[in-house]
DNA sequence: ATACCGATCCTTACTATGTAAAGGGGGGCG
DNA sequence: CGCCCCCCTTTACATAGTAAGGATCGGTAT
């Protein structure tokens, strides 16, 4: 008597989040395909439905899900102020998923992702930017930076830590003091 | 009739070695026990003589050794220049292994790799820098995001590019660009 | 020399993981 | 009612990490 449907049916984004539930709760380490599979109430094999290639493209949405990031244009009117929220929210995004961050510092941006970057760009260059590209790999390269040392020192990776938020008062603010310096020094 | 001796003696540095080989050659993911034994030629059973705690007690080599860095004080006289030194020697230690560039980023810095922090702090302050350790944690997060952002694109983590050095002269000379910045920006 | 011993490496075996292949059941359409 | 397709399950296999227990060697004491 087997093959029950599951209670609520499955989806590419059902998926997501619940991977991102267990890197976030247990590490990536112990983000395997069967346990994804008893969290969704279902057989691992039925994740391979949804996503074609498997656990790598499970990581790559993973990856893509938190380094994603969109921001009104009409909140912010000069560049500065842009790159500003740009930053600021590319680094809450990474902050809430620290358990996936290796993949998001590692893998190259693809799809959504992608598009949120070039997207970034163009905005900066409206805005009046000079070299809006370099601006934006200087940004990225700052809050990925940044991120990754926030996190390293939350304690994160400690198993037995319980820290199970990274952000900290005193991270953000060396964020933003770091921030406008970049900031000043992508004018000159 | 088993029990073969290799023809030269395994070691801690040797395995660590072949482990940044494999890891650079082929990614992360294909660095394996069996593999690494292969690449030794001893079975891998025999490496956790050498590390104890197994493929976990490697990773963390792995992390230790990229990031520890020693600049000699008497080349640089100012703080400034001290901590440019420090970033460019972090910068080169790390895209000489990207394939371990993610053990480096997330795993909090233990071992020689945290004396080396503390040494350069006192570096600094020795130095006449004001917040030595916020300098360092701004330095460092400007290090991380800056090779993470060059390695991505280099083309580094697609399988089949022919590109297997991250360096390129652009990603040089934006890192010099931003470390200049920041560094100006740490002094007020 | 002989007997022992500890450091180093091998063999075997077990569990966990990713995933290819094939099967089953349920709902919609003819 | 019969058929088919979509979603999920079963089964199976190659590979991974590693615990447990030998085997081999060089050296040391007797």
């Amino acid at each position: 008597m087997p093959a029950k449907r599951p209670p609520v049916p499955l989806s590419r984004e059902r998926i997501i989040d619940a991977a991102l539930h267990i890197a976030d709760g247990q590490g990536l380490r112990r983000l395997t395909m069967r346990r994804l599979g008893d969290a969704l109430q279902v057989e691992a094999m039925a994740i391979y439905h949804h996503l074609p290639r498997g656990k790598e493209a499970l990581m790559d949405a993973l990856a893509e899900h938190v380094t994603t990031v969109q921001v009104d244009p009409a909140a912010a009117a000069t560049w500065q102020d842009r790159a500003r929220a740009w930053a600021r929210a590319s680094r809450a995004a990474l902050l809430e998923h620290p358990g996936v961050l290796s993949l998001a510092l590692t893998k190259p941006p693809k799809g959504s992702a992608l598009i949120a970057i070039t997207e970034q760009i163009e905005q900066l260059r409206e805005s009046g930017a000079g070299d809006p590209a370099g601006a934006v790999r200087a940004l990225r390269a700052y809050v990925f930076g940044s991120v990754a040392v926030e996190v390293q020192q939350s304690g994160w990776a400690d198993p037995d830590a319980e820290v199970r938020d990274a952000r900290t008062a005193e991270g953000e603010r060396d964020f933003e003091h770091g921030l406008d310096a970049l900031v000043a020094g992508l004018g000159g």
